[in-house]
DNA sequence: TTCGTAATTGACGATAACGTCATGAACACT
DNA sequence: AGTGTTCATGACGTTATCGTCAATTACGAA
């Protein structure tokens, strides 16, 4: 009897873990590279483990799919927490994490199309980056920050923006990530309430060193 | 030899465009049912054509599923075309046409799952409606009625606040979609530069009747 | 060391889907 | 009517993929 929810992790769990992970891993290659009708077989290859692995951890293709995306969603939600501790205006904190977000689509390429690829589902209220985006969004509302008639649309553009932004990056590499993303997120807090010299402001604000920080991939 | 290319259809032509057109239904169907991994076989079930028809049509299913959404976005083009013709006012114009688009979602939403499974591929700059949009931004900025940076990047937020509205409207039938399009338009507006009060005065005015046009879906 | 358990593995039978092709029907043209 | 062409059709051989399973290995416990 190995692990029992709450125990240390053995040499055994730790072992399941790395398969799983390598699984998953490599389903996210594939998902950002838009490959997603791939057989089991050639996926187990990619993360070198045996064939029979794969339904030890998921029971169909699709349940991987999910777990990659999440797991790449948790990890740049992680990382997001990390680069806004301390910042007390909410507006900041918001402006903040939507021009790191932005940049990231050109720093890690991997996760962006695995974002992308994901479609809208990644959008919902309640999945993905959206619920770290309503509480931004809420708490500048609450402070007075914003001023929008409904915050749960507004969260609506504000999502639609951010894929839709990685997208348009994806196209057009040679357009200026840091540049797009800073204009984009001024857009979106003039619409938010802000005027605009103060949006205009909020987004030249330096940002934290992203390189200071791990891979924001815990599949790893 | 039949009809080659400027002459008039034939019979021929006509039989030939209909199965192609049986095809292209079914898949949209399939789409909007988040179903793209049916069989070959049972999409011409579902066409009501033979299965060998098939692969005279298109070259793999793909194939299909491009045509279909190329489709389901002309028929879409050329029902706002139809509604906002003879509107002067540019802003009045993109107004419009998404809260128009917006209503769709509910009042077509075979139209509208079509669009949403599609993902984001038709958010490019010239695909889909992003062209239509992005027409109708430049064109009211040079008119002087919007005040934005970067037309292409205010584009960008404008394209993912139409897919994700659609997203939204799915995920919460409770909400009603003229009031969230209408409210969602009010916010683009106000990020493009209008005023407030300009802003939510445009999309409270009286939208043309969609009854009075025919089905918005060319695979008919 | 020895035993019990959990996880890994690839081979294998079963099934599903593909795409071609020979046949036939609908049609245009004369 | 006669002829040649285009498109429609579904059966069929081929290939691809699935998901299971019995054997094997890695590990924990005693």
């Amino acid at each position: 009897m190995t692990e029992q929810s709450g125990g240390k992790p053995n040499r055994l769990d730790r072992r399941k873990a790395r398969t799983r992970a390598a699984l998953v891993r490599a389903a996210q290659a594939f998902i950002a590279a838009g490959k997603t009708n791939v057989p089991v077989l050639e996926i187990t290859q990619a993360a070198d483990v045996g064939m029979g692995s794969f339904y030890n951890h998921f029971e169909s293709k699709e349940r991987l799919y999910e777990a990659a995306v999440a797991d790449a969603l948790d990890a740049h939600g992680a990382l997001l927490d990390e680069l806004t501790t301390g910042l007390d205006d909410p507006a900041h904190v918001f402006a903040q994490s939507f021009r790191l977000t932005g940049r990231l689509h050109r720093r890690n390429p991997e996760f962006s199309k695995v974002i992308l690829n994901s479609g809208l589902a990644v959008a919902g209220a309640d999945k993905g980056l959206a619920p770290r985006a309503h509480r931004d969004i809420e708490a500048a509302v609450h402070a007075g920050r914003f001023t929008v008639r409904d915050p749960e649309l507004a969260l609506v553009t504000v999502a639609g923006a951010a894929l839709c932004l990685g997208q348009f990056l994806h196209d057009h590499p040679e357009r200026d990530d840091a540049e797009a993303a800073d204009q984009v997120t001024e857009d979106l807090l003039r619409m938010l309430g802000l005027p605009a010299a103060e949006a205009h402001e909020i987004c030249q604000r330096p940002l934290p060193d992203l390189d200071a920080l791990g891979r924001p991939n815990s599949a790893a």
